[in-house]
DNA sequence: GCGTCGATGGCA
DNA sequence: GCCATCGACGCG
């Protein structure tokens, strides 16, 4: 008998995304969509750290596109790219400090053969589409479960995919757990 | 193995 | 006209 993974609760997304985004790796992912259960380690995170940010999407203001950020932590920022991708984030800190964290990669558990290892992939793969954005992550559908036994092997390098962003883009605010093959491609 | 490119749509 | 992407294709 073990007991019951805790579901984590507000408090812990209220804080600056650098250390939300480190802290969510090796939390296990639950998404319950038509009567499944969908679950997975993450194990790939980006920081997005506020409107000063570049790379950031609030730093073009406060749109309907950004609002959720702008919002309390806690919640999923859901939006569309490429004509065909929908990312997850997790919104963090409080009300008016729009900073949130980007769910790159996971690993499906419960013996579920998916592929994780990128945030298309991985959106595609749990179901989760921009009509979840807004979503409370301490609701029954989409939340995060703490796992205390997992400890991660936290590394760092520049984030994917946000050259435009001048001084911004070579900041180390991309984490992952070097004991996961799930990582997506570049590594560093 | 690596670089290039097209798909496709919402946003500024 | 950009993109917090992916996968297919051409190379050799």
């Amino acid at each position: 008998m073990t007991t019951p993974l805790r579901k984590l609760d507000h408090s812990f997304f209220r804080r600056p995304a650098i250390d939300l985004a480190r802290d969510l790796l090796g939390k296990i992912l639950v998404h319950c969509v038509r009567g499944r259960e969908y679950r997975a380690r993450i194990v790939e995170t980006e920081a997005y750290v506020g409107e000063h940010d570049l790379a950031c999407h609030a730093s073009k203001g406060r749109t309907r596109r950004t609002e959720v950020m702008f919002g309390p932590g806690g919640h999923a920022y859901v939006y569309f790219i490429y004509g065909m991708y929908d990312m997850l984030n997790v919104v963090a800190s409080g009300e008016g400090d729009a900073q949130a964290v980007l769910i790159r990669a996971a690993e499906p558990l419960d013996n579920w053969e998916a592929d994780l290892s990128g945030p298309g992939k991985l959106t595609r793969a749990l179901r989760i589409k921009r009509s979840d954005n807004g979503r409370d992550l301490t609701g029954d559908k989409l939340f995060i479960l703490d796992d205390p036994g997992y400890q991660a092997r936290i590394v760092s390098s520049k984030r994917v995919g946000v050259d435009y962003a001048r001084e911004w883009k070579d900041e180390l605010l991309r984490f992952f757990d070097a004991k996961s093959k799930a990582v997506s491609k570049p590594r560093f």
